[in-house]
Parts: C-alpha cells; sequence; structure tokens
DNA sequence: TAGTAATCGAGACGGTACGTCGGGTCTTTGT
DNA sequence: ACAAAGACCCGACGTACCGTCTCGATTACTA
C-alpha cells in the first residue's frame, strides 16, 4: 500500500495473537460448560480477558466465532491410501465417529445446520470446511475399491457416502445415546459384500 | 376416559378452541415464512389474533409452542402391513422422506436436536412423538420379513433402522439440495439383496 | 323503589348483598395489608371469594372499588352546634385528624388526588362526598363565631378552612411522623385569637 | 474531589450526556402531555430516540426516573435574607406557591407522597431533596424575625412552616381550582401579626 | 310447575406495560 | 492502528394486571 514491499503497510498496533488464541479458547470452553443457548459473546470476552468489540472486530457474528472456534474439533480425518479398500474405509469411518463424538459437536453441528436454510454462506462452508475434504477421501477410497474389483462396478458412491455418514451421524448425535461399538467395522461390511448398485 | 362422570368440572370459561388452534396455525405460518430466527411470540399472537398471554397460559415457552405446532407436521407415517416386505419397508422409508421434506421440519427439526442435550425432556418429546411409532413400525416390517425368509435371519433390525432414518435425514435434510429420487426403492433394495448380518 | 311503578322489573336473581358487603370488606383489608401499588382486583375477588365479574358488574373499575370501599373511612365528622364556637371548632379539627390518621387514608387520598387533574369526576367525588359537608360544617361554626362576636368580622371563611385541613393534611400524611399532640388545639387558639383580616 | 487524581480511572466509553438529557427532558415532556397514567418508559425512550436498556442502566424503576427528572422543577426557591422579616417570609411563600403551582408538580407529588409508606426511602429523598432547604431557609427566617422582636417569642417554628405549607398545599394542588391571589401576603400577615404561642 | 331472566363463581381472553437480556455498534482512554 | 472497557440502540423475552367475555349453576319473580 505505502511504498513497495511492504504489502501490508503495518501500521498502527499489530494485532494481537494472544487475544484472538484466547478468544477461541474461551468459546470452545464456553460452549462446553454451558452450551449454545447460555453462550454469549460477552461471555466470551470477558472469559478471555478481552473486549466486546475486539471479537466482533475479527469476527462478523456470534455464528461466525462458533464455527471458526469449533472448525478444528469438527474436520474429520481423512480415510488414508494404503492399499487395502476395507483398511481405508474403515478408517474413514472410524474418523467421522471420533468427530462426530467430540462434546463440541452436539453443541454446533445442529445449530449450525439449523441456519443452513437462512444462510447459504453457512451452507457452503459447513460442506467445504468440514465435510468435503472427509468425503473426497472416501470417494477416493472408494473409486480405488472399484478399480482394483474390491467393489461393485456400478456402486453408487456418493449414496455410499451419504449412508456411511448418515449412519453414524444418527447414532451419534440423534439417537438416546451412542451405540458406536463396531459400528465402522460393520457399515463397511455392508458396503464391501453388499450389492449396490 | 368419555364413559364415566364428567370428572373435570368444568368450570369457568372454557379454552377458545379457535384461538388454540390459531395460535398453531399462526406458528406454523410464521414459521415457514420468516423461519426460527425471525421467529416471535409476538407475531404469533399479532397474527393469531391473541393476547400475548393466552400464548403463554398454554404454553411454558416459545420452544413448547413450536413443538406442539410442529408436532404434526413431523411425525411419520408407518410402514403398513401388506404382506409384501418389499413394499411395506418402502411405504415406510418414501413416508420418512415425505416428513423430512416437509418446510417446517427443516426449521424444526435442528433446533429440537440441538437443545435434546440441554433438556432431556425434549429428547424424550421427539423420540416418543415423531421417530418411535415409525421405528417401531419399520422393525415390525423387517421382523415379518425375517419371518418369511425375504430377509436374512441375523439381519441386525436396529442398525437397519438407523441406516434408513440416517441417510434419508442426510439427503434431506444435511446436503445441500435433497437427492430423494428413488432414494427409497435403492435403499430398500439394499436392505432385502444386501447380506446384513 | 319496588311497591310503586315497579319501574325496575326485579326479575331475574336478585343482587347478593353478603356478596357486596364481602368485596368492599376484603378491599379495605386488602388495601391496608399490601397498599395500593400490590392491591389487584383479582386479588380482591379471590379473598372475598368472589368472581371478578362480579366485581366489575358492580364497579366501573378498580379506583370506583376503592373509592366506594374507602368512603366511609374518609368521611370526616362533622363539626357540631353547641353553643360554643371554640368547641365545635375543636371537634371539628379533631374529626379531620382522626379521618386522616385513617390507615386506609394515607393509601387512597393520593391516589385519588393524583387523579383529579385526569379525572374530574373524581374531584367532584372527592370534594362532595368526603370533605365538602365538613367544609360546609365549619363554615357554619365559623360563622356562628363572627355572628356571636367570638370572631372577628371580616374574616375569610374559606381561607381558614383551608388552613385548618392543609395543616392538618401537612402533618398527619405528609410529614416523615404525624405530629398531632394538641393540634387541634392550637389550630383554634391561632383562629380564634389571631387577627385574620 | 476534583483536587487529587481521578480516582475513577474512566475506563470505557463515558456516559452520553445528551442521551442523558434528553431522557430527562424526554420524561419531563411525557409527564406533562399524557399524565403520569399514561407515562411510559418505552415511551420515553422512543421520545428521546435512546434504548430502554439505556434507561434502566441508570434508573432502576420507572419511579426514580420521574423523580430525577421531576426533582429541579419541584425544588421550593428559598427565603432570603433581606433584613426584613415579612419580605422574607413573603418570598419564601411564594416560591412554596411557585413550585407547587408547576404543571408537573400536579403529576408527581401525589405519587411520590402516596408510596411514601411503601418505600421509605421515597420520603427520604422527598423530604431531604424538595422541602427540606426550604423549611430551613423558613425556619431561619422566622428565627430572625423572632430574634429582632418581629415576631412573638414562644412562636412554634415548625408549626408556622407546616402551616404555611400544608395551607398552600391545599389551595394550589387539593382544591378545585387554585385560589393564590393575595395568598402569601395573607398566610404572611397571619403570622406576623397572629398570637401562635 | 315451568319458564324466564338476571345473578353468581370461575377463569380464559385481548391488550398494554413492565423490567431483563442478548446481539452487534460506537466511543472513550491507553499502548 | 489496535486494544479493553463499557455505554449505546434495538428488539424479543416472559410476567403481571386490567377490564371483558363466556361458561354452568343458582335463585328469584312471572305465567
Amino acid at each position: 500500500m505505502t511504498s513497495e514491499a511492504g504489502s501490508t503497510s503495518q501500521r498502527g498496533r499489530p494485532r494481537d495473537a494472544r487475544s484472538h488464541q484466547a478468544v477461541l479458547a474461551a468459546t470452545l470452553d464456553l460452549l462446553g460448560e454451558v452450551g449454545y443457548r447460555r453462550f454469549t459473546v460477552a461471555g466470551v470476552a470477558k472469559r478471555a480477558g478481552v473486549g466486546k468489540s475486539t471479537i466482533y472486530r475479527w469476527w462478523p457474528s456470534k455464528l461466525d466465532l462458533i464455527l471458526e472456534a469449533a472448525a478444528p474439533q469438527l474436520e474429520i480425518g481423512l480415510a488414508p491410501n494404503t492399499g487395502s479398500t476395507r483398511h481405508d474405509l474403515n478408517i474413514g469411518a472410524e474418523q467421522a465417529i471420533a468427530s462426530y463424538s467430540s462434546p463440541i459437536a452436539a453443541q454446533v453441528i445442529f445449530v449450525v445446520i439449523a441456519d443452513l436454510e437462512e444462510d447459504p454462506r453457512l451452507r457452503e462452508i459447513y460442506q467445504s470446511k468440514w465435510v468435503l475434504p472427509w468425503r473426497i477421501s472416501m470417494a477416493n477410497a472408494l473409486e480405488r475399491g472399484i478399480a482394483n474389483g474390491d467393489l461393485t462396478k456400478g456402486l453408487d458412491v456418493e449414496l455410499v457416502i451419504d449412508m456411511l455418514a448418515g449412519t453414524i451421524f444418527q447414532r451419534v448425535l440423534v439417537i438416546p445415546e451412542p451405540m458406536t461399538d463396531g459400528l465402522a467395522q460393520r457399515l463397511i461390511d455392508l458396503v464391501i459384500r453388499g450389492k449396490l448398485l
């Protein structure tokens, strides 16, 4: 902006990285302690020892704050590429289960999804940041399985992924108490031995 | 109930059924029009031509009002008993898809589920009023299918139901745009022709 | 009323005199116990064992109810005509002190006067029912005093009355703690021995 | 207070004096226009262009707001010390008449006094802020009059003050239409020429 | 004796104001 | 320029009370 190289002209006091982190940490803490309903921005500010406007300077809204704070907790680990279709899918499924089982997940996921209708931007974020990488890794594993004959040729990859994600979502977050013992194993069994056209 | 004596002596002005209905109708209308975030109890009162206190007399809170108003929309039609396993399950799945596809469902389900953590009463309502009857009807259809040989003997009924519900939930409510064409058909195919142990 | 023309056809259930009395009694009780601010019509109804509409059937508003209930407490006993100017005035002043000292008076008088501005009807009631008879009796006593030479000829009767009423009002109702010992005596002394032109 | 250091470090946005003033002004306006009964905190907020919470941040209740807004209108100008007993008392009496004649006075005084019974804090405020200074100035004038022989030695100062205040109160606020022409003059005549023991 | 009509207790109703709470913006002083 | 502090506007929340309205039940006078 100013002369040349100093692209970001960097005038005035620089952003305090510690504040930034403190806010995100306080957000997660508060979310875990009091839940979304009693979660307030003022509460975060107080706990982080930060002014409220500092929060709003960096995050446009309460929801955005929560989103960024919770993002690391909600990113799903990817399915690897080990050569074994069964193993790769299994790991992928386990990762999804682990991610949804995070105590933060229960507080955040539904609120986010609930606003998808209103705020299309959210859908974008939710999909692209949290589930899309996982979906791609799973799709890749499935494609590899099809290519090497482990899986039926005409397999509907998208449907399989939705089935896996949906079942896990249901078992972990919706029904009264999580039933996840051996869940990944059994779902992958179904995928590999079932006849999904 | 009816036979004996009207035990409740019915003193005082009776509850105005029209007001009651008007409130529930206005609740649904408003929910559909402006969504949960902009939904207001005062707005319901105005639209229903009703005093705000009449609403709070019968529903302890905004959420309770929404719950009761939305309940009929969210009850899932049951799987019938026609003799055909495939047909019964298919109808059951279609019913779930239809129920989740209601415009109200998107506004309400997540808000409700999101509070399940905080308010155990909600989980009870959600489960028992909305999904449990459907689950039972599906379980029955599956058991019949097992009994008459249409389905594998060791089938994990609960897992199948979670899989069906979860996949539908995912496709209708979570992913960017609903993909439900032929969904029931294909899921039931999977259940009947797959090898779920 | 009934005998003659029978104008009021007197059909239907006659008014229940006990309810009427119970309402007035409950009104006074409640006023004394909780004060005007916490006084509610519903509270009166409950205490009187009466329906709220029974109250509103006979009294147009909360204020009217209070007015009628409190009226007997607020009517000031009159100055007599004993032949002694001093004694008559003294009795009159004592009566005013007694009336204003009623526990109900403190609760009611100011509320009533405060609404005089808004509701001219109230001024009428207040003046004619409560203070006018007393003023007349005092005026008469003063006139007799002037006639028989006990009081100065040019005495401003209205001013004297306002002075008496005002001072008593002040001492009983306005200042922190009532100072009424010997008050009547001293005020009448002033009137008789002073030189009010 | 001022000299030393600004003990209160004055952090954060300072109170907006304009808002503060706007609220008090709007309170007086509204009180004058619609009277106490139709006076609304929300109405004040709207008229002052202020949020309701700003009002409640600084005044605990509707009554407190009215009290502070009306206080300047209700403070009575003091009796001076000119050397002339008659003149000093006369001015004092005129001030009381002027103060009670304020259009706000009628709206506020009774409401305040009516609550004296309930809220002792109010009595404190009413007495100390509004009438006590005036009473002291009148007492001083009377004492000076006694000292220099203008007034009888044994004069009951408190009684005279109550008499003056009470009569004025009565004439200005209680009786149907104010009769204040020459009132101060005549009351002071009475005090100076009367024989109050 | 049956009918008619006004009363009663109970309590639901529409409405209005209260005082509280939270979101997101703005304005100070300090660094 | 950015930070903490905290005041600001806005608008929804849930509560309380007013005065009105319906109920079923009661209690007289009328036919």
